[in-house]
DNA sequence: ACACTTGGTCCGAGTCTCGGACTTCTAGAG
DNA sequence: CTCTAGAAGTCCGAGACTCGGACCAAGTGT
């Protein structure tokens, strides 16, 4: 993979980066002008959020992110309006955090902006270099997303 | 590319978060490690300041942060010695912010890290996959890093 | 029954986010 | 040369975030 000592040259982390932050920002713009107020944070914390509800725990792991952070990160989202915390059936310890109806309509908010991302990356990448783009970073996550293990 | 309704599934964006955040995460464990603390932030912004030093404006652009937050977060940088801020010769209202020798220890010290987790992927993903997925990102970055424009 | 681990909250201190205001400087038009 | 609009960066202030340690309750395994 790319050597990081030439100037133009940026490690993979970056290169996945720098789309990522694209694409984001293109979303949190949309999001804004529809009225909904998110940080880069809740925003990051929220999209890993599974549509069956979430533990605190999972959430920590899936996001990487500290259980003291995502608990602030959580009363956020829930004050907001965004997500409930419910407790879990299967652990008294544990609180599933679930997305609200709000929630879906912030779901829904972002999709038109995302599709658009990705069409526009579609036609410069060309159909075969998108498909393995999805490809490898799909393989990729069995080996990479927390949130799996 | 994917379509975001099914619970297994996640929009372009997520799938390239994911794999970076493990990078991201191995390489600030191994960092601090070697005693170099940064948050978040910091290493964020941190990667994007090129060797021969990059504008305070341009910083904010590539990271897509509001330029009060570069101050904030290059204050913090330079206070822990990473970095330096100089007058840019070609505009009196500018500053350059340029990676001090600590800071190319830094950087040094992620290299290891970066490495091996890329050498992992490519043993994941097999040769042709990993080099498709470097040429795609690769070709990506051309409409997607706002530093590039 | 007990020891260890996990889940989550709380506290506190420090970092970050970011709009508005402000000053200084640059570029471009007339 | 003058003037205007825009850019660069700092400052302020309020709120969000980060995150380790402490703590309590609950679960797991022996």
């Amino acid at each position: 993979m790319t050597d990081t000592t030439a100037a133009d040259d940026v490690n993979l982390g970056l290169l996945l980066f720098i789309p990522y932050r694209f694409m984001e920002s293109a979303v949190m713009t949309a999001l804004r002008e529809q009225g909904h107020e998110l940080t880069l944070t809740q925003a990051r914390v929220f999209q890993r959020i599974d549509p069956q509800g979430t533990r605190m725990a999972d959430l920590a792991r899936a996001s990487q992110l500290p259980k003291q952070t995502i608990g602030s990160v959580v009363d956020q989202l829930e004050k907001s309006g965004y997500v409930r915390r419910v407790p879990d059936p299967h652990d008294a310890r544990s609180r599933q955090v679930q997305i609200t109806e709000r929630g879906d309509q912030l779901v829904a908010a972002s999709i038109p902006t995302v599709r658009q991302v990705e069409a526009a990356w579609r036609d410069h990448l060309g159909p075969t270099r998108s498909q393995q783009l999805v490809e490898a970073l799909t393989e990729l996550r069995h080996i990479t997303d927390t949130h799996l293990s």
